[in-house]
RNA sequence: GGGGACGUAGCUCAGUCCGGGAGAGCGUCUCGUUCGCAACGAGAAGGUCGGGGGUUCGAUUCCCCUCGUCUCCA
């Protein structure tokens, strides 16, 4: 049986037993800033298990794309590891419970799948009796077949009742696969809770019943959930009878490409084999990642996806492959995936694009880390070392990111070794400081404000497609992170509606601003947010006072929204248009709506020429010149994909969505607020060009009376400047250019003036220089100077006499600079220019310093110069003849 | 969330430790050599030393903040 088929078998079993088949949350937890990556089924049902979500359903059923890299140094090692998996789950909230649950699994499994019963061991919490009665007495497992453990194995979360956290938990019941005694230790005692291979877990069965509070307190749940989770690459092992989980029929395909590509047999043994698994897994969990928005970066999500293609590209380089490799394996993934995930398919060139892109970059750190460690194997050798130490090393890795088994062999081949044991010592200091410092605070439920909000509503009613103004409840107010009755004139305030016409930030288009009123009463609203269902108005109390539960008018501010709205369309056909130009790959990667500008990124490779950004936007302003009709209308997912409706990267639609069209051209999903015809855009200009990341481009564009605006102020510069240089539009730019070439003659003039005023200059200093025991001592003003001039006249005077000590010193913009010179005999005899000129300064209100042949000083007092620099001969004269040496 | 490194000419980088003339190679342009190209020779243009603040007479250099890139840990 395919795991194609598992999994539907699995959807529609449910389905049978009247759950609603929900569609997958993304990788990237919505609403949920806890977590990195979706890592279970429940997630994206949490606040349904707190009777607090708003799905109109009890029962439902999923299999859910998981990631998680708790484990990711088992990946390849052993039968079943994983980074991305999928998960299949059967959910009640508050609806059935143990017996139902019990009774549906073992069905699924016997019957669905023929697994044969004497192959089924079951465990439950050694304090949970219901569970136990139901498999022995209702099911009939025999006896010896159910284990009863502890709430390390068989609770939710694992040792919940003792460590935490607080919130929903329970007991759980767990499914395991004998796969007999050869495959495991052997004992004759051995049991499912063993380490060996011979029991399979294939299904965990939650029971959420209590509520875990302070202290470790078991409180029982009003309704009571379940929460299931069978991971399914598991689940096809043991149905298709394979060793590993990468031996099932989806990951065939890529191991045999990477069989192709490392012209290397696979083979379950050896270590080469444990390396393919681990490239298989991470290049898969890598094209989900991206194909749900998360391109690598250097932080948070971006970050760990970086580190899954690395691990996996260094895996590949020891499998004999100096070239780019994983972006081959893009392709394989998508046709193994596209029947569950035909995003997947539609995605896969920019998929590959981007993996690509990143292995290239790698390759690049792995050089600059060669190159670094040369340097250093050349110290060691000149040095007559054999050892590269711990931190050399460590260093190497944490700030290049080059690996340490790379390091050890590169060393090794030259004869050198590393000293492993202080890596690992570094490596140890830097996990504690960085776990000390973490404030993850391990809490799976939310406790904030929002949650207790959720207690007494589902969500806020939005009205603003069709109004901008209407009357509406407070159901919340809320200040800083606490829940508040009422609010005076003068607080910062977030407070949430029954209905509202303002828009929450969302979809890339920014929050609206208004007001709230009230007789007498009277908040400005200055953003506008979403979270799960509620939208979040954010501002501030002008005059009067809140209470929660009484009624305001709310009102936005229409212009904004109008110009908003107008940009939003705009980004639509932008996006079109774009894709028209340049390639279907153009996809939309980002996007910002705001009443000011439009900023837009999509995924391309290389920047936009100017003929190809000239043609987008004439291309667009045609669209907007056709004045086309702007319709949205709801409708179910699946008829908007088969309108050929545009989906985004990484978002999750429900079942019921909104599309967007423009005319015959653009249909997008959207959420977002349009005009009726796009002629209301008026106009767009592209206003810039650039890049965001690696294969993302960006380009901000501006609409309406904004871009009118726009280049009506460019005008108006421009007709400045012709009145600057009195020359008309046309003859502006010779003219400019004629004065630039002009200014740089004068430039060239003034200096040579300079120079041979200051050759000038010099032949009178020598003469009338002061000689104190063969030493000529010049201390001299020169007018208007700068540091510049003083140096290069300073250079000039040096050569007139073999032993020279000079002073010059200049007074501009009411500052005082001196420099000093003495000749490399005198410097000899211990005199020093810096010492001269840091006692010189002082008389001029300033300090100096510099090298013993040459120093500057500084000062501001611009009247002492003159006297400054005659204390400046009698220094110099009283030192040589006191005899510096 | 915490640490380390980097940011200087169009590109690759030196200079920063220890404050006081902003440099090299490649590339570009001009001239020369050559039948022509490659190569070579001579010369020139090109820099807010990532941004902001501070210390100082003076900051590319020291201190603080910030942005961007790379990297490790969580």
């Amino acid at each position: 049986m395919k795991t194609n088929e598992i999994r539907n078998k699995f959807l529609k079993f449910f389905e049978k037993k009247s759950h609603v088949i929900w569609p997958s949350d993304s990788l990237v937890p919505q609403n949920d800033p806890t977590l990195l990556f979706t890592g279970a089924g429940m997630n994206q049902f949490k606040d349904m298990f707190l009777g607090k979500g708003n799905l109109k359903f009890k029962k439902a059923t999923t299999c859910q794309k998981c990631l998680r890299t708790g484990d990711i140094d088992n990946v390849g090692k052993t039968a079943s590891h994983h980074t991305f998996f999928e998960m299949l789950g059967n959910f009640s909230f508050g609806d059935y419970f143990k017996k139902e649950t019990i009774e549906w699994a073992w069905e699924f499994l016997v019957q669905e799948l023929k697994i044969p019963e004497e192959r089924l061991s079951v465990s439950v919490y050694k304090e949970d009796q219901e569970s136990y009665e139901i498999w022995a007495k209702h099911i009939g497992v025999p006896k010896p077949r159910i284990y009863q453990y502890g709430e390390k194995d068989n609770f939710w979360p694992a040792n919940a009742p003792l460590l935490g956290p607080n919130g929903p938990c329970g007991p759980c019941s767990e499914i395991f696969y004998d796969q007999g005694e050869k495959a495991g230790c052997g004992r004759k005692e051995c049991e499912p809770a063993c380490d060996c291979d011979r029991f399979v877990e294939i299904w965990n069965l939650v029971f959420t019943q209590y509520d875990r509070t302070e202290g470790g307190k078991l409180v029982p749940l009003p309704h009571k959930n379940v929460d299931t989770g069978m991971g399914l690459e598991r689940m096809a092992r043991v149905i298709q009878g394979v060793q590993t989980n990468f031996d099932i029929d989806i990951f065939n395909p890529i191991i045999k490409s990477l069989e192709e590509i490392t012209q290397l047999k696979y083979n379950g043994q050896i270590e080469n084999a444990m390396l393919m698994r681990r490239i298989a897994d991470h290049v898969k969990a890598c094209v989900f990642c991206i194909s749900d928005g998360v391109l690598p970066s250097n932080e948070g999500r971006g970050y760990v996806e970086r580190r899954l293609l690395r691990r996996a590209i260094r895996d590949g380089t020891q499998l004999g492959v100096t070239d780019c490799f994983l972006y081959k394996l893009v392709p394989v993934v998508s046709n193994v995936m596209q029947e569950y995930y035909p995003d997947i398919k539609q995605r896969r060139e920019n998929i590959a694009r981007i993996v690509k892109s990143e292995e290239e970059k790698f390759h690049e750190t792995l050089e600059l880390g060669t190159a670094r460690l040369k340097e250093l194997m050349d110290a060691l050798q000149k040095n007559r070392q054999k050892f590269l130490s711990g931190q050399e090393a460590f260093k190497l890795y944490d700030t290049y990111g080059f690996p340490l088994d790379m390091t050890e062999s590169i060393l090794n081949e030259k004869g050198f070794t590393v000293d492993k044991d202080g890596f690992e010592n570094e490596l140890k200091k830097q996990r504690l400081q960085a776990r000390t410092s973490s404030q993850m605070t391990g809490q799976v439920f939310d406790t904030g404000p929002l949650s207790k909000i959720k207690d007494i509503s589902k969500g806020t009613e939005f009205l603003g497609y069709n109004e901008c103004a209407c009357e509406a409840k407070i159901i919340a107010l809320i200040q800083g992170d606490q829940l508040v009755d009422k609010v005076i004139a003068g607080s910062e305030i977030t407070v949430i509606l029954d209905q509202t016409p303002f828009y929450g930030e969302s979809g890339g288009q920014i929050g609206d601003t208004g007001v709230l009123e009230s007789n007498g009463n009277h908040v400005r609203i200055t953003d506008t947010k979403k979270n799960n269902d509620f939208i979040l108005h954010i501002g501030k109390v002008v005059k009067g006072e809140l209470r929660t539960g009484s009624l305001v008018h709310a009102r936005i501010d229409t212009q904004r929204r109008d110009s908003i709205r107008k940009n939003h369309s705009a980004t639509h056909i932008l996006h079109y248009v774009l894709r028209k130009v340049i390639g279907q790959h153009a996809e939309q990667a980002g996007s910002l709506v705001t009443p000011d500008r439009l900023r837009f990124d999509f995924h391309h490779f290389s920047g936009l020429t100017k003929e190809e950004i000239l043609r987008i936007e004439d291309m667009v302003n045609e669209i907007i010149l056709e004045n086309v009709p702007v319709a949205v209308k709801e409708l179910s997912i699946q008829d908007a994909r088969n309108a050929g409706a545009m989906a985004l990267f990484g978002e999750k639609y429900g079942e019921l969505v909104r599309m967007a069209s423009i005319g015959d051209f653009s249909k997008e999903l959207c959420g977002g607020t349009h005009v009726n015809y796009s002629g209301e855009i008026g106009l767009l200009r592209i206003i810039g060009e650039s890049s965001v990341a690696a294969g993302i481009r960006r380009i901000e564009a501006m609409t309406g009376i904004a871009a009118l605006n726009r280049y009506r102020e460019k005008e108006r510069i421009l007709q400045e400047m012709c009145d600057i240089l009195s020359t008309s539009e046309d003859k502006l730019i010779p003219k400019a250019q004629d004065l630039l070439s002009e200014l740089k003659n004068l430039h060239k003039e003034i200096h040579k003036v300079k120079q041979k005023e200051i050759r000038g200059k010099i032949d009178s200093f020598v003469e009338n220089a002061k000689e104190v025991s063969g030493v000529k001592i010049i201390a001299r003003k020169l007018e208007d100077a700068t540091v510049d001039d003083l140096r290069k006249t300073i250079d000039i005077l040096m050569k007139s006499a073999k032993e020279m000590a000079i002073v010059l010193g200049t007074a501009q913009d009411g500052r005082v600079t001196i420099v000093a010179a003495i000749s490399p005999g005198l410097v000899k005899r211990g005199l020093h220019a810096g010492a001269v000129s840091k006692e010189v300064a002082k008389l001029v209100g300033g300090g100096g310093g510099g090298r013993p042949d040459m120093a500057q000083a500084g000062g501001q007092w611009v009247d002492k110069l003159d006297e400054a620099l005659r204390f400046a001969t009698e220094l110099l004269s009283k030192k040589l003849l006191d005899g510096v040496s």
